[in-house]
DNA sequence: AACCATTGGCGTCATTCACG
DNA sequence: CGTGAATGACGCCAATGGTT
């Protein structure tokens, strides 16, 4: 089961995109009448609904030696397997990328409004200087 | 209320990069 | 050089706010 919970985002939120997806799922599933081991457990996204998995898996090889697998049916169910996991690590990646990422520009926008307040006070003590000088000079 | 544009978050794919 | 992590790009969806 890869079904996980989500550490980021509002929560009312996940679970409405999850019954969304098991949704669109199916009806997907209504359409093409298949069904795999991620059918059963509704572990589906969007995405893989809209573009179906590619005959390999990314990053799985051909290259794999025949000795290693017995049939092609547990080949296919290694790759599946495979897959699955690399789309489970990938997809928490992105999510903590999208954090940091997140993080980075509030960081940004407070250095932003430092240096805003920074340099209104500087141009005032400019201002301020000048008028001095000015006075002293006339 | 219906419609539309914008925004924010997500999952996936493709690519890059660092490491063993 | 193969592999896994990180990230940009893309498309999707829901929520929200403005407009008619």
């Amino acid at each position: 089961m890869l079904l996980i919970a989500t550490s980021y985002g509002a929560p009312h939120i996940e679970s409405r995109v999850r019954e969304h997806r098991l949704e669109l799922y199916a009806r997907h599933m209504a359409v093409t009448g298949d069904e795999t081991e991620s059918a059963a457990t509704g572990d589906i996204s969007a995405y893989q609904i809209h573009n179906p998995a590619p005959s390999l898996p990314q990053g799985v090889m051909m290259s794999g030696s025949p000795n290693s697998m017995h049939c092609p049916q547990q080949h296919t169910e290694e790759a599946t397997r495979k897959r699955e996991v690399r789309l489970l690590k990938n997809r928490d990646a992105a999510k903590e990328c999208r954090r940091r990422k997140r993080e980075y520009v509030r960081c940004l926008e407070n250095r932003l409004s430092v240096l805003e307040v920074q340099n209104k006070k500087l141009l005032e003590e400019l201002q301020y200087l000048k008028d001095i000088y000015s006075v002293k000079s006339s």
